[in-house]
DNA sequence: CTTGGAAAGTCAACAAGGCTGACATAAGAT
DNA sequence: ATCTTATGTCAGCCTTGTTGACTTTCCAAG
């Protein structure tokens, strides 16, 4: 694989390219991989946990993401829920449906438009989502704890610099004090 | 939600607690938070170009995951990918057998044990795989690239953190250099 | 050599959660 | 009055996960 000097793998931009003294050698091919494949094994972690109860409640995935971002923006609209989630209103639905069968979740006809339906969690919602964040949080917690301050804040600017621009500004847009 | 001096969440460890002068201000349920939310939209952007990819050919994430994991491990048996994908082998054996029907996957029959099957990429395979790995690890160049290797490696080291012991054993041994 | 059990494959059936397309309704906007 | 937007809904399809039952192959222990 070492064909001239070290350097020249098969893809692009896989070499180490000693440029101007920083070694990047956090750039290589086989680092990226374990990079891939650490997010793929984490991913599975950060999931565990919450699926474990969603399934208990006769939930999935799909319900713990609408009920956590009803959470972090209560009273946000099924279009605006639609675009973070990206999903289609057909699939989105289904769920919003259970959700406010089983009494989880308010849609109140909005007031300047009534077009519009604004979702609140109700009492039993927040307490699910209480448990669900919980579980979440105290794996990502004893990562954090056990990573420290300066790798989170690494791996938070790895993480962004991996959205899409589009899912970048709904974090962004997630993170504001107005609300 | 602010009772005694601004501290003091609904839930447990979410306190502050000023310990021996560290400050702690990373453990903070706001910042664990936003590390769920940023997990949730990176890993979007992380799937989305091999997704893309994938469904012009046919195939689905699920194809992704045995193709990647054969690749790195040519002449793994069925039974050990099971273990690394955590998923049943009915639900492997749907995608390996259109990935061996269609040419892109070798099973060939165990010389020492002829009940196990040594799972290889053929060249076909191995092109898709390049395509696919391609497309992912240029993401993840830019990121890294754009975050720098202090980021990546407190990337890693919270990843790594967050994994389930069984998945990390699994991540621990794809390490290995000895194979 | 026989037999127990492990590895693998297969069939059937089902569910969650994506998708598309078509259509209905209400209401804001022009 | 008409166009567009926001939402909901019905029907049908696909992928990918599940369980359960059964078969074949074949190593290894008795």
């Amino acid at each position: 694989m070492k064909s001239d000097g070290g350097v020249g793998m098969s893809q692009g931009a896989s070499a180490v390219a000693q440029k101007s003294g920083e070694s990047l050698l956090f750039l290589t091919d086989d680092q990226i991989r374990k990079g891939i494949e650490a997010m793929f094994f984490a991913y599975r972690g950060f999931t565990a946990d919450p699926d474990r109860i969603l399934d208990e409640h006769g939930y999935g995935r799909a319900h713990h993401r609408a009920i956590h971002f009803i959470h972090r923006s209560p009273g946000t609209t099924v279009n605006n829920l639609l675009s973070i989630l990206g999903v289609t209103k057909q699939s989105l639905n289904r769920v919003l449906r259970a959700l406010v069968e089983d009494g989880l979740v308010e849609a109140r006809i909005g007031h300047r438009d009534k077009r519009e339906r604004h979702l609140y969690l109700t009492e039993a919602g927040a307490a699910l989502e209480q448990k669900l964040s919980d579980a979440q949080r105290e794996r990502m917690r004893a990562a954090y704890r056990a990573a420290g301050p300066v790798a989170v804040a690494g791996f938070r600017q790895v993480l962004e610099a991996m959205m899409d621009p589009e899912m970048r500004r709904h974090f962004d847009g997630l993170s504001d004090s107005s609300r």
